[in-house]
DNA sequence: GGGACATCAAAAAGTCATACTTAAAGAGTG
DNA sequence: CACTCTTTAAGTATGACTTTTTGATGTCCC
């Protein structure tokens, strides 16, 4: 398996070519290529250029007409909840315009999330996201970031999980990609905020007591909290 | 154009044979498919094949390996925010489980967006907003299900919209699918309940006033509704 | 003369068949 | 148990041909 987006066929490299250079403005909306073209500048037959663009465009990048040719899609028409376009998006130049929509989202979801899970969740469901958090206290000091962070991803995916809700559940991939762009690239030097780990702990004692109320507000503070140190960071 | 899903070429017909054919269980999760056997039973070539398993692929639908063929994955895998995904299990027999998972999803997400639109956005918006909500009074009686739905959808597209995040914006079309899915097959022969109806005017007015917590509050009450709705349909 | 409509040719994607390569599962062997 | 070897099905490349669409050309009628 390829551990990276990269996959291992032609057209899954073109793809990895293609997808980041269209979400990063390298081909901006209104710009048409040719399939021909493509197939010439990067070495491959056009079987393999036909594959990646009918990828693209299922995934609302591009649209291909004939006579026209692969024309690239304005903003609003990318299929923007694909975890590929997500990637790349991350990985590119409005990656700090993304990671804010994101932040917004999760603040929508995760309290309502924690909510259900304190409501319909089993205790299988309340231990897992009890041991998360017990983890995240564990590491919080000592320069762990690295398992603090396992820890932090774990507690948020067992919430999305125990919710009950596909669409919640599947969000927990992009919660986790939020969170490990926080800790790689913004400034993220020092342990965590001890603050920020008891209510992580709160969370999880509401979700295991079944407080519905109380996990939803504890959530809620913490995407709020959240979303501050992105306006700090980027105000 | 082709104005439902079902595009012009035949990778697409084949596509939208094949993705409906999973969703719905057709070909349950584990099975294996060959690809020159499903270009043998519907009769295409195996470029035409390839191009639709591609953009299952995408969708996380499927896996495919060499030596090995191209296997259903389990439906956590399913990229369930993709919206063809969406029309193809809404149009399915796990319609009524779908329709939940997106109405919570709608429950924790539109309350926020009302918000947002009220604290940041423009005159431009609080007046389309209340364009729809006014349109929905006037359609509100007499049997004029049709133009209501029209009014109901604009109305939440315009809020999701308005919220300036991008990610709301693109729930507009789930949102759409939901309405017109319960005026369509659910019980909905009279006329839509006024009460529901004075909720999207108070909304719309919140959001003009500029009233974030209003607007939220008045909008979780209509997507509980919703939900409540769903409930007495199929408990 | 000018606008509306029909016709036509070129361009680019769409489809197909074929030949060949490559990776990997599974059998067979030491 | 590990190693090799065969077989299988996907992956890639290419050439020939079809189909759709657009923009240009041209014609007719007002």
């Amino acid at each position: 398996m390829t551990s990276d987006g990269t996959g291992s066929g032609l057209h899954a490299r073109l793809l990895a070519a293609l997808g980041p250079a269209i979400t990063s403005g390298v081909h901006p909306p209104g710009t048409v290529l040719r399939a021909d073209e493509l197939a010439e500048r990067y070495e491959v037959s056009r079987t393999v250029v036909r594959e990646a663009v009918r990828v693209l465009e299922s995934m609302r990048l591009v649209e291909v007409r004939r006579r026209v040719g692969v024309t690239v899609l304005p903003v609003t028409e990318w299929n923007v909840y694909d975890p590929q376009v997500i990637t790349w998006r991350l990985a590119g130049a409005d990656r700090p315009r993304q990671l804010r929509s994101l932040t917004v989202l999760r603040g929508a979801v995760e309290p309502v999330a924690a909510r259900l899970a304190a409501e319909r969740g089993d205790a299988g469901d309340g231990a897992r996201i009890t041991e998360h958090a017990l983890g995240m206290v564990a590491t919080s000091r000592g320069q762990q970031l690295e398992n603090y962070l396992v820890h932090d991803i774990g507690f948020h995916h067992a919430v999305l999980r125990a919710s009950g809700n596909e669409m919640f559940a599947r969000l927990g991939d992009v919660v986790a990609a939020v969170l490990t762009g926080r800790t790689e690239h913004e400034v993220m030097f020092s342990d965590p905020r001890q603050e920020a780990v008891s209510l992580h702990v709160r969370v999880a004692e509401a979700i295991r007591e079944g407080d519905g109320a109380r996990a939803e507000s504890t959530m809620r503070t913490i995407t709020e909290d959240a979303l501050s140190e992105l306006d700090i960071l980027a105000p």
